[in-house]
DNA sequence: TTGTATGCGTTATCAC
DNA sequence: GTGATAACGCATACAA
């Protein structure tokens, strides 16, 4: 005897209805919680024959009907990233919390991919659109992902972006500047005087916000970074390593510390540094921005500034769900967090 | 003037086809290529009316109307895990490639929470659920997982399991022995001799596979390992770098080499063999198991036994959307790649 | 409380 | 080649 009531296909609600004897819109009432209130006899049987079937409501028909799903679209740059893997991983969880469903995108760092997967999103018909920080795109935005997005929230949609300011939605920017800077005030504290820096070769606001933020620091104590010591290898680890590995005797020869903008340029410069037989931390401290867990565990343990991430995750699914009236600009704080890859001068 | 017929809501194909003048048919044949043929004329209209309102397919509709999506289900242990990252990257580029849009869902190796995904995600009637090994679950699975992924099989789904043999699926496996043992060959040849092997406390196959294998390739230089030096930390990094920084001085004295069965595992021993002030590869050499790259590109270069995830995420969705004829099984073989932090003794 | 009827946005089957 | 019309699976306003 087989279970299902027409072979090979998924039982549907009237599958279940008729097994149990009752309408299709009662059998829906139960399976989907609706307002309305049902006998507990027919709910038992309803129930008994879902069971029995092993019926699973159909999710893009309920979409169809209810006029609207329950999920969030997320663009990120890529998986195999350290940042944006814990980012996506703290969104899932922030969305998880109430039962939104995610639909991830990765745009691989590319404009031009971006703008199909917005299109492409875009027939999901997601409650939210969330774009984290791509990395590449931060200033120079393609306007036709701009325009499609607009289209998007014109007819309902809601768009956030998180940690880039490219365009005119609704953003969660996590305090680069400010974390920076007391990173840099501890490091002072700690006895370092000429820290060489390591920013992106991409004009991103936020990376620069992290250099303008780690230079003030300096300055508060009287110590002026000169352009000639912020360095800007290529965007990942790799670059960092080789410019580390290679950057000339004498410039390396009269630094104490180095702070790269991401944990990940950290980590290759640490490496790179390694490479060239350069003890760290004992001659040269190293210092990153991030603190993504994955990362800071190593030896030693990586210095940092930590970017509560599941507090931006929690920020975004609110700015994506919540009524327009309770949403108010907020940046989320950083802090440093020091640890033995830059110990005390 | 406004471009959305109905005010605040997603345009839809009546709209594009009122705002072309033409019927329903017509625009649904144009926008989503249907083996008809549509007169040119009446093409570059509702083609204009579309971009003119911002038309996007309603998938879900779309999807109730075709009596199937083109979506594939992927249940993975974790994102924010290196490993599981880039096994979920490949195989959402290899869905990609044949247009098949990916549904991400995390276990957090959780086998009740396992249970609840595949409930929800066959909701969503995909092509195929694909579990990636959790890393937990491999010999003891949830029965009850078990006989939802069989009705949904039943009802013309597909399951495919990933490094898992725990159920009866379609199962893309790669050759973790031979790897395995072909590593120990290479690690004979370079002058080794007493390895430690590091593997899981969890009672897995594909783990306990690389054991054997390498334990096999020391075999047949006459080397026996005695079961006293297989250690069994617990499954993450931290575990690994607890043991080897805690380990009997004795145990490491004899110890030429660590061999663990995973990366993860193998970077926490570095970095623990490390705080203890044992020099790597100095005195001990350090080699792994996946070959990730995100993981492989530390100081001293890691030793791993290269697994082509890319190859494994192609099989897998090729299992996944295949005429079943089209089946055979088949192991992905695995190779051992030789880096710096094992260097000849 | 329960059932009937209608609609959601789309595709597919049919006549034309 | 084109356009009515009937599905698809589900939710819901309305009638009973």
């Amino acid at each position: 005897m087989t279970l299902d009531a027409r072979g090979g296909r998924p039982p549907t609600l009237s599958d279940v209805a008729r097994l149990a004897g009752v309408s299709q819109s009662t059998a829906s009432r139960v399976v989907n919680g609706s307002a309305r209130r049902v006998d507990d006899g027919y709910r038992e049987r309803v129930l008994g024959a879902a069971r029995q079937l092993g019926y699973a409501p159909n999710i893009a028909a309920q979409a169809v009907a209810r006029g609207a799903s329950h999920r969030i679209a997320l663009i990120t740059g890529g998986i195999a990233d350290a940042y944006f893997s814990a980012m996506t991983a703290a969104i899932m969880n922030a969305a998880e919390e109430i039962d939104l469903r995610v639909s991830l995108a990765v745009s691989s760092r590319r404009t031009e991919r971006e703008l199909e997967l917005v299109r492409e999103l875009r027939g999901e018909q997601p409650r939210a659109i969330i774009l984290a920080g791509t990395g590449y795109t931060d200033s120079r935005s393609d306007p036709a992902v701009e325009a499609e997005l607009l289209r998007y929230q014109e007819t309902g949609g809601r768009v956030v972006l998180i940690s880039r300011t490219d365009m005119p939605f609704e953003t969660v920017y996590f305090d680069n500047f400010e974390g920076a800077r007391r990173l840099a005030v501890e490091m002072v504290a700690r006895g370092y005087r000429s820290p060489l820096l390591l920013g992106s070769d991409l004009p991103l606001r936020s990376m620069q916000e992290r250099i303008d933020g780690f230079t003030a620091g300096f300055a508060e104590a009287g110590i002026a970074i000169p352009p000639s010591r912020v360095l800007r290898p290529g965007f990942h680890w790799d670059g960092a390593r080789e410019l580390l590995a290679t950057l000339d005797d004498d410039v390396l020869a009269s630094a104490d510390l180095v702070f790269a903008v991401t944990d990940v340029l950290a980590l290759g410069a640490l490496n790179g540094l390694r490479e060239r037989g350069i003890e760290t931390p004992g001659r040269i401290g190293v210092a990153g921005f991030d603190d993504i867990t994955t990362l800071r565990d190593v030896v030693p343990p990586l210095t940092s500034v930590h970017v509560p991430l599941d507090e931006v995750a929690a920020e975004a699914i609110h700015r994506a769900t919540a009524a327009p009236e309770d949403l108010r600009r907020r940046v989320i704080p950083t802090h440093p967090v020091v640890r033995a890859s830059t110990p005390p001068r």
